[in-house]
DNA sequence: GATTAGTGTAAGCTAAAACTTGACATTATT
DNA sequence: AATAATGTCAAGTTTTAGCTTACACTAATC
């Protein structure tokens, strides 16, 4: 499976990991937390309230400081963009149609 | 194989793959594949020259009109974006510790 | 051979996104 | 009591994704 959310039903948020789980564990000030990813305080409390997304660089950094590399993180932002996208242009997608090889 | 770049070495932009293989094979102008999408035809040229990455919208975008759904253009674009990342934060990413649970 | 359709690029605009700083009131720690 | 952490708000900056319009050029087509 390439793409294996946590839970199989509504995609999470990464935020929701992090704040719910990961977080948690590391047992640290989130004031700290911030200083050592090297981003505002401000920018990652967006992300733990689900109003940033996980950017690669994001996604780095995280990665980097919990061990297991980005790619757990950027799986979740893209299940869960891909389903806002879907919500967004649902529509529109039935417009399009599918070419063959010529 | 969570993410299979097409060629192992050089990340290649989503781009370029669709401008080297897919639209080719398709045969169609590309003014009439970016009405298709429902996209500018500027976008499709700036995605083309790999001017603009491919969003959750396009990947669903494009998907549809291959057959082949999203996941290979972001995959794409994904490897394309951390080798990117690594290359503008690497640096900072070395002073990020590696943190352990509590 | 004139007109229509496609190609490729550039310029400039808008709207939103991805951050930042700074401030404030509240609650823990020490 | 003083210091540090929490959580949120307001406002600013810069970048990004996508659009429209325009131009010069080449290919099809009537």
């Amino acid at each position: 499976m390439t793409n294996s959310p946590v839970c199989g039903l509504a995609p999470m948020h990464p935020g929701e990991l992090l704040r719910e789980d990961v977080l948690p564990a590391l047992g640290r000030p989130k004031t700290e937390i911030a200083r050592l990813l090297g981003i505002s305080r401000q920018t990652l409390y967006d992300i733990l309230n689900e109003k940033q997304p996980i950017t690669a660089q994001m996604a780095l950094r995280i990665g980097k400081m919990c061990g297991n590399g980005p790619n757990i993180w950027l799986n979740l932002q893209r299940t869960y963009d891909l389903r806002m996208a879907e919500a967004e242009i649902g529509d529109k997608l039935d417009a399009i149609p599918l070419l063959r090889a010529a």
